[in-house]
DNA sequence: CCTATCTTGGAATGACTGGTCCAAGATAGC
DNA sequence: GCTATCTTGGACCAGTCATTCCAAGATAGG
């Protein structure tokens, strides 16, 4: 009986995404939003809620189709070291150039932000954190050549930890190079001596 | 002849420091720094000029009176890894405990808002990126216990992405303890093999 | 085709935004 | 104490903010 929606929530809630992402949520207003999608303010009220019931809709959607397949495709590679500087090569190559190029993390740029007040974000900023860990310590787990006696659990971390400046420094313009010598210094480093 | 001013503009310039450091500049009105400050608009606008303005002196203030001197401190401090390990654990403590805690680093938050558009902005950024970095490998390059063949620039690189990811971190409440092991992992990790 | 039910466009809301302006007040040399 | 010059308080501005609301439109079962 009752009339249909006239637009995919999905894809709406995608095109928000990448709007707060690139610009941040306390500067992107409603009406920007209203323009990108081109559906109008009562449909996007009726479907997700306010603008702060938005944002944290469009950053779980951030943290599920952006970051869990990289974390979950880290943890299930198998080469050790090799798998790690993939992981970061891959992000330098996607925070630094193409579509995305100096957009930084979402999940970085929302721990800078007003927006981390939150406790719902709060709470999604410290999962993501952890899941990240979670797939370091699991590559690093299956590496063969690291340097006898390392604690792995504070190595994952410190990774993780690279990982959010990677993120920073490249939403500023950052030579990918600079980059990719900093994160080539923490891996060296974690490797045997020979 | 003339009328002098009734406030102390430097005085009034911390406080404004602290109101964007701590809010971001986005989320922080023209009426807040009045109400703050407890100057009018007009002395405000006289003085320092508008928002943009007044935001990128305070971010100029921050790297002044609080960046600089911890980095002159770390290059002057000729303890080799002692010194970057005292760097470290002062800064988590300021940034976990005490009256700034979890207002991360001004800088660190300028990265990740859209105040980093600003070109005025990003050559700050770029400058106190390349300061620390510097800092970090003098310091380093004072270090005698270093693990031979080591990149002391790519070291250097990397422990300063490592301080923005802790920054970031902090201001979303992070134990700083695990902060502390993600550090320690790095410089243990840079140490020579015994 | 009718109607119950939902969606939609767009107008309207009041609060707040950064910024301007000017009369009144303060100052210091004369 | 007079006056030229600057500062100050606060009213005022147009524009934008997030949000609400409702009449008109769309839908699908009967």
């Amino acid at each position: 009986m009752p009339d249909v929606k006239h637009f995919d929530p999905e894809a709406v809630l995608e095109q928000v995404e990448r709007l707060f992402w690139q610009r941040g949520a306390a500067s992107t207003g409603i009406a920007e939003v209203v323009a990108v999608t081109g559906i109008s303010r009562s449909s996007l009220y009726a479907t997700f809620g306010g603008k702060q019931e938005l944002y944290v809709k469009a950053l779980r959607r951030y943290v599920e189709r952006r970051s869990q397949p990289v974390f979950q495709a880290l943890a299930d590679d198998g080469r050790g070291l090799r798998a790690i500087e993939g992981f970061f090569d891959r992000l330098i190559e996607a925070r630094c150039a193409g579509e995305h190029a100096r957009w930084g993390c979402m999940i970085s740029n929302a721990h800078a932000g007003a927006e981390g007040g939150d406790p719902e974000v709060r709470g999604v900023l410290d999962r993501h954190q952890e899941r990240l860990r979670a797939a370091m310590r699991t590559a690093l787990g299956a590496a063969h050549d690291l340097r006898p006696g390392l604690d792995l659990d504070a190595a994952a971390e410190m990774l993780a930890l690279l990982a959010y400046g990677v993120n920073l420094r490249s939403r500023a313009g950052a030579d990918p190079a600079d980059l990719r010598r900093g994160v080539s210094a923490a891996l060296n480093s974690l490797k045997e001596p020979k």
